[in-house]
DNA sequence: TTAATCTATCACTTGCCAGTTATATAACTA
DNA sequence: TAGTTATATAACTGGCAAGTGATAGATTAA
């Protein structure tokens, strides 16, 4: 089973994902103008499947494929949250200037300190 | 060189990338407590900067690396492209009901067009 | 200078992943 | 019914990516 992002590392994948954005889609119609096997198409499927990127519904011999954009949502959070965290270092940077240090930077290794994060 | 999102795809480089959104660190830092050898750290910091997610100040023998968190925009931007996709397909969606349509799945396999996206 | 430290690169191994062809399964069509 | 179509799975291959230990190069400390 994999997430998200590993999902979405690959560009096929993302070609799939944005086409799933405009509307539904067979299996069918996805592999079309994909240059790769119809096999490759269904393996591609099935891991945005197990990343729960989008559902599938049966429709007669066809497989209608939907995105869930809810699953996105880990992305941007990540993203999100990535940004407020060195918005808050920004700041807290700001503070420091405001108060006189001259202690530019927050990497600090700290003259002798042995490597600990 | 790889994109942001094949070097976001590990799970330690996001873990790293995480640690620099709240400071810059040392090389040797980041490294501490990610249970992989230094020169693994390394190469994960290569990808890290291949991508432009952050950028190098050498410091004596050290090297301090700094977040770049425009390089997120690629991700974001892509997430919010394919969301506004998606709610234009529901803005359409919703029209055409309005109308008074019953023509609910726009995947329409259109009955015999031979696969075309 | 010599020794120790920090980081990167080299050479190599291993495991995973995307691709392939062949085949199975299910649902339409004639 | 038999044949075709749509999709998925099986089995395999090749390449790449992430891990390792060894080593190089540069800087700091003694």
């Amino acid at each position: 089973m994999s997430t998200a992002w590993t999902a979405l590392a690959d560009p096929t994948r993302r070609t799939i994902v944005e086409r799933l954005a405009a509307r539904d889609h067979t299996a069918g119609e996805l592999g079309a103008g994909l240059r790769i096997s119809q096999p490759a198409v269904s393996k591609h499927l099935r891991v945005l499947r197990e990343a729960e990127l989008v559902t599938v519904e049966p429709l007669g011999q066809r497989r209608i494929y939907r995105l869930r954009p809810e699953a996105l949502d880990e992305i941007d959070d990540w993203a999100r949250e990535v940004r407020d965290f060195w918005r808050q270092r920004l700041d807290a940077l700001d503070t420091e200037i405001a108060r006189g240090r001259r202690d530019t930077h927050p990497a600090q290794p700290t003259e002798r300190t042995d490597d600990e994060p």
